[in-house]
DNA sequence: TACGATTGTGAGTGATCACTTACTTCTCTG
DNA sequence: CAGAGAAGTAAGTGATCACTCACAATCGTA
């Protein structure tokens, strides 16, 4: 990986983000990486291919916040680690505008990537399960749900509080 | 209001909400209208003022929908019928289209119309006040943003049964 | 029916889009 | 240090964009 592409990944993530993929034009991204339109050309296939380099690279955030909750075995601690993921997600600005651009994608291209957050649903519903809820399926996905919720309005609304959602949450699920 | 105007609002309104405001072409928005290009511009300022239009024609359907709720004296009823708005933004392809198109502006313009909820949290914070709930404005809040997410699934999850969740949330909050 | 206003068309306009090409500069290795 | 391959550039390409303009058809009304 050379500089300017890593520039290249940088710039095209924040302004993918920002303004959305189909509205970012690809002169753009290398006017603020600072390199040739030509460039971004010799390290990636098309203007989808450099979105799908960004996609991958954050997948592996991905794996390593969902990989904590999923072999969690107190069941408590699943609920709770599931509601900090909100907290997790935009640590810093970086994993921020990549879960945001998650987000984004999912209404531009109309498709919800339901097999990412399989792993997680049933770590859910298991731990709905061991504490003795009725229906344990529903359960995971009115949570899951309620994430999506929270994801919305924190990149949307600017004067969202999410750290007063999610402990008021915390206190809903008694953990 | 000619028959071709309509036309041009009804094709732009299913066109917007499919792909999108900034990918849809004007030229696309006319052929699917059976229109000329040139047309949209006579009546309509430019394409943003097409899009005015449409939100503005919405606006109605979404005070219909609200004042039915802001309106009703018993709390519990509030609750309900708050919860099944989710059923009634689906009912007619119309319908559909134009709060489709609301979700995928919220994203598109990253602008969260807090201003047009307002009268409904108020409504929801009342009712949970009148329920006795500790902190009803706090749960005024979880029921909206769980609304959000419900119209996040439902909009982009083809499978996603929204009649079931709307049910087991209704039993969850005993209306 | 005459005529002004509104509605409608189709062929433009320059700007911008994603992408290519011809070329130069850097870097690494035998 | 020669030379090949990778990295990088600048000036293009045709296609498509939102929008305009000159003109024609249709309408309401006096």
């Amino acid at each position: 990986m050379t500089e300017k592409k890593e520039k290249i990944l940088i710039a095209a993530l924040e302004l993918f983000a920002q303004e959305g993929f189909k509205s970012t034009s690809t002169s753009k991204v290398a006017k603020k990486a600072g390199v040739s339109e030509g460039l971004i050309f010799r390290h990636f296939e098309n203007k989808e291919g450099l979105l799908e380099a960004i996609i991958k690279e954050g997948e592996e955030r991905a794996k390593i916040l969902f990989g904590d909750i999923v072999f969690e075995p107190e069941p408590k601690a699943v609920l709770k680690k599931t509601l900090e993921l909100g907290s997790k997600m935009i640590e810093n600005k970086e994993d921020a505008d990549f879960w945001k651009l998650q987000y984004k994608m999912k209404w531009e291209l109309e498709f919800y990537g339901e097999h990412k957050m399989e792993p997680l649903e049933l770590a859910l519903t298991n731990a709905f399960t061991k504490l003795g809820h009725d229906r344990p399926e529903l359960e995971a996905r009115v949570l899951l749900v309620n994430m999506d919720g929270l994801a919305t309005r924190y990149f949307l609304q600017k004067d969202f509080d999410l750290g007063v959602m999610i402990d008021y949450m915390k206190t809903k699920y008694g953990v």
